[in-house]
DNA sequence: GCCAACGTTGGC
DNA sequence: GCCAACGTTGGC
Protein backbone atom coordinates (compact mmCIF):
# COMPACT_ATOMS: atom_id res chain seq x y z
CA UNK A 1 0.00 0.00 0.00
CA UNK A 2 1.61 3.21 -0.87
CA UNK A 3 1.50 6.26 1.23
CA UNK A 4 -1.76 8.89 0.39
CA UNK A 5 -0.37 11.64 -1.53
CA UNK A 6 0.31 14.75 0.49
CA UNK A 7 -1.50 16.50 -2.28
CA UNK A 8 -4.96 14.64 -0.66
CA UNK A 9 -5.67 16.31 3.51
CA UNK A 10 -9.58 16.30 2.22
CA UNK A 11 -11.46 17.70 4.71
CA UNK A 12 -14.25 15.48 4.84
CA UNK A 13 -14.95 15.78 8.14
CA UNK A 14 -15.39 19.27 9.51
CA UNK A 15 -14.93 20.10 13.39
CA UNK A 16 -18.19 21.41 14.67
CA UNK A 17 -19.12 24.91 13.93
CA UNK A 18 -18.48 26.97 16.87
CA UNK A 19 -21.34 29.95 18.04
CA UNK A 20 -21.75 32.81 15.70
CA UNK A 21 -19.05 31.27 12.79
CA UNK A 22 -19.31 32.14 9.36
CA UNK A 23 -18.17 29.19 6.87
CA UNK A 24 -17.07 29.10 3.86
CA UNK A 25 -17.86 27.20 0.76
CA UNK A 26 -16.62 26.92 -3.43
CA UNK A 27 -20.18 26.09 -5.67
CA UNK A 28 -19.01 24.67 -8.78
CA UNK A 29 -21.72 25.73 -12.04
CA UNK A 30 -21.30 25.54 -15.69
CA UNK A 31 -22.29 28.47 -16.66
CA UNK A 32 -23.77 27.25 -19.68
CA UNK A 33 -26.31 25.72 -17.67
CA UNK A 34 -26.69 28.38 -15.17
CA UNK A 35 -24.67 31.36 -15.14
CA UNK A 36 -24.09 33.99 -11.94
CA UNK A 37 -25.53 36.43 -14.36
CA UNK A 38 -28.40 34.11 -14.29
CA UNK A 39 -28.22 34.27 -10.22
CA UNK A 40 -28.61 37.98 -10.72
CA UNK A 41 -31.14 37.87 -12.41
CA UNK A 42 -33.36 34.98 -10.94
CA UNK A 43 -35.98 36.16 -8.72
CA UNK A 44 -34.49 37.93 -5.51
CA UNK A 45 -31.14 37.04 -6.84
CA UNK A 46 -31.60 33.59 -5.28
CA UNK A 47 -31.80 29.96 -6.45
CA UNK A 48 -32.24 26.26 -5.34
CA UNK A 49 -28.92 24.51 -5.56
CA UNK A 50 -30.34 21.29 -7.00
CA UNK A 51 -29.08 18.33 -8.57
CA UNK A 52 -26.22 17.77 -6.69
CA UNK A 53 -25.81 13.60 -6.99
CA UNK A 54 -22.27 13.22 -4.98
CA UNK A 55 -22.58 12.08 -1.21
CA UNK A 56 -19.61 13.88 0.10
CA UNK A 57 -21.04 17.20 -1.82
CA UNK A 58 -24.27 16.43 -0.20
CA UNK A 59 -22.84 16.14 3.20
CA UNK A 60 -21.55 19.73 3.32
CA UNK A 61 -24.87 20.61 1.83
CA UNK A 62 -26.83 18.83 4.58
CA UNK A 63 -24.48 18.59 7.83
CA UNK A 64 -22.38 21.92 7.62
CA UNK A 65 -24.22 24.67 5.80
CA UNK A 66 -25.90 27.27 7.81
CA UNK A 67 -27.83 30.68 6.75
CA UNK A 68 -25.39 33.10 6.62
CA UNK A 69 -22.55 30.85 4.87
CA UNK A 70 -20.66 32.42 2.22
CA UNK A 71 -19.78 30.69 -1.23
CA UNK A 72 -17.85 31.37 -4.17
CA UNK A 73 -19.58 30.87 -6.94
CA UNK A 74 -17.15 28.89 -9.48
CA UNK A 75 -17.99 28.47 -13.15
CA UNK A 76 -16.62 25.21 -14.38
CA UNK A 77 -16.44 24.11 -17.93
CA UNK A 78 -15.94 27.97 -19.24
CA UNK A 79 -13.96 30.11 -20.83
CA UNK A 80 -11.85 31.00 -18.62
CA UNK A 81 -12.98 28.74 -15.53
CA UNK A 82 -12.84 30.45 -12.25
CA UNK A 83 -14.85 33.06 -9.52
CA UNK A 84 -17.63 34.53 -10.78
CA UNK A 85 -19.36 35.75 -7.97
CA UNK A 86 -20.01 35.56 -4.01
CA UNK A 87 -22.92 34.20 -2.82
CA UNK A 88 -24.74 33.47 0.53
CA UNK A 89 -26.53 30.53 2.19
CA UNK A 90 -30.06 31.78 2.35
CA UNK A 91 -31.93 28.60 3.34
CA UNK A 92 -30.36 25.57 4.97
CA UNK A 93 -30.79 21.72 3.30
CA UNK A 94 -34.46 20.84 2.14
CA UNK A 95 -34.81 17.82 0.21
CA UNK A 96 -34.39 17.94 -3.41
CA UNK A 97 -37.30 17.36 -4.76
CA UNK A 98 -35.95 16.73 -8.42
CA UNK A 99 -34.76 13.49 -7.43
CA UNK A 100 -38.37 12.14 -7.34
CA UNK A 101 -39.53 13.91 -10.64
CA UNK A 102 -38.87 11.19 -13.51
CA UNK A 103 -38.59 13.66 -15.93
CA UNK A 104 -36.20 15.50 -14.37
CA UNK A 105 -32.77 14.91 -15.81
CA UNK A 106 -31.70 14.56 -12.22
CA UNK A 107 -34.33 11.98 -11.27
CA UNK A 108 -33.20 9.41 -8.41
CA UNK A 109 -35.52 5.99 -8.36
CA UNK A 110 -33.80 5.35 -5.20
CA UNK A 111 -34.69 8.60 -3.41
CA UNK A 112 -37.76 8.31 -1.24
CA UNK A 113 -39.71 11.15 -0.30
CA UNK A 114 -40.44 9.63 3.24
CA UNK A 115 -36.40 9.49 3.21
CA UNK A 116 -35.04 11.81 0.82
CA UNK A 117 -31.03 10.76 -0.49
CA UNK A 118 -30.31 14.35 -1.64
CA UNK A 119 -30.52 17.94 -0.57
CA UNK A 120 -30.34 21.32 -1.58
CA UNK A 121 -30.14 24.62 -0.33
CA UNK A 122 -30.94 28.06 -1.55
CA UNK A 123 -28.65 30.61 -2.31
CA UNK A 124 -28.48 34.50 -3.33
CA UNK A 125 -25.93 36.32 -5.14
CA UNK A 126 -24.48 38.85 -3.30
CA UNK A 127 -21.93 40.79 -5.83
CA UNK A 128 -20.43 39.79 -9.42
CA UNK A 129 -16.58 39.18 -9.71
CA UNK A 130 -16.70 41.35 -12.86
CA UNK A 131 -14.34 40.07 -14.95
CA UNK A 132 -14.17 36.01 -13.60
CA UNK A 133 -11.17 35.73 -11.43
CA UNK A 134 -9.60 32.86 -13.33
CA UNK A 135 -8.38 29.57 -12.08
CA UNK A 136 -5.03 30.28 -13.96
CA UNK A 137 -4.71 32.95 -11.15
CA UNK A 138 -5.96 31.43 -8.24
CA UNK A 139 -3.02 28.99 -9.34
CA UNK A 140 -0.11 31.51 -8.98
CA UNK A 141 -1.48 33.15 -5.42
CA UNK A 142 0.42 32.32 -2.69
CA UNK A 143 -1.01 31.41 0.87
CA UNK A 144 -4.07 28.97 -0.54
CA UNK A 145 -1.62 25.62 0.00
CA UNK A 146 -4.01 22.45 0.43
CA UNK A 147 -7.27 24.17 -1.35
CA UNK A 148 -9.35 21.36 -2.74
CA UNK A 149 -10.31 23.56 -5.84
CA UNK A 150 -6.09 23.48 -6.92
CA UNK A 151 -5.71 20.03 -6.22
CA UNK A 152 -4.86 17.45 -8.95
CA UNK A 153 -8.10 15.73 -10.43
CA UNK A 154 -10.45 17.87 -8.01
CA UNK A 155 -14.21 17.28 -9.17
CA UNK A 156 -16.25 17.98 -5.72
CA UNK A 157 -19.20 20.48 -6.57
CA UNK A 158 -19.25 21.90 -3.36
CA UNK A 159 -16.36 22.62 -1.20
CA UNK A 160 -15.24 24.31 1.99
CA UNK A 161 -12.98 26.69 2.01
CA UNK A 162 -11.15 27.71 4.97
CA UNK A 163 -11.35 31.16 6.38
CA UNK A 164 -7.48 32.63 5.86
CA UNK A 165 -8.41 30.77 2.38
CA UNK A 166 -11.32 32.56 1.92
CA UNK A 167 -9.83 36.26 3.13
CA UNK A 168 -6.48 35.53 0.88
CA UNK A 169 -8.75 35.16 -2.29
CA UNK A 170 -11.04 38.34 -1.60
CA UNK A 171 -7.81 40.20 -1.08
CA UNK A 172 -6.89 39.34 -4.06
CA UNK A 173 -10.27 39.77 -6.21
CA UNK A 174 -9.98 43.66 -4.41
CA UNK A 175 -6.84 44.46 -5.12
CA UNK A 176 -6.71 43.74 -8.71
C1' DG B 1 -12.07 16.96 -28.64
C1' DC B 2 -8.79 14.60 -25.54
C1' DC B 3 -8.08 12.16 -21.66
C1' DA B 4 -6.66 11.74 -16.62
C1' DA B 5 -8.87 11.36 -12.46
C1' DC B 6 -12.61 10.28 -10.03
C1' DG B 7 -17.09 8.03 -8.01
C1' DT B 8 -20.26 4.32 -8.64
C1' DT B 9 -21.76 -0.16 -9.94
C1' DG B 10 -22.02 -4.95 -9.97
C1' DG B 11 -20.02 -9.63 -10.74
C1' DC B 12 -17.65 -12.72 -8.20
C1' DG C 1 -14.79 -7.08 0.21
C1' DC C 2 -12.25 -6.76 -4.12
C1' DC C 3 -11.69 -4.60 -8.29
C1' DA C 4 -12.64 -4.06 -13.37
C1' DA C 5 -15.75 -1.65 -16.11
C1' DC C 6 -18.22 2.23 -16.81
C1' DG C 7 -19.97 7.04 -16.89
C1' DT C 8 -18.83 11.72 -15.56
C1' DT C 9 -16.07 15.79 -14.60
C1' DG C 10 -13.50 19.47 -16.10
C1' DG C 11 -8.95 21.53 -17.32
C1' DC C 12 -6.45 21.93 -21.19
Amino acid sequence: MAARPATKPLVSALPPRKAGEVRYWLLKQEPEAFSFDDLLRAPKRTTCWDGVRNYQARNYMRDHMAVGDQAFYYHSNAEPPGIAGICEIVRAAYPDHTAFDPADDHFDERSDPDAPTWYMVDVRALEAVDPVFPLETLRTLPGLDGMLLLQRGSRLSVQPVTAAHWKRIRAAIAKR
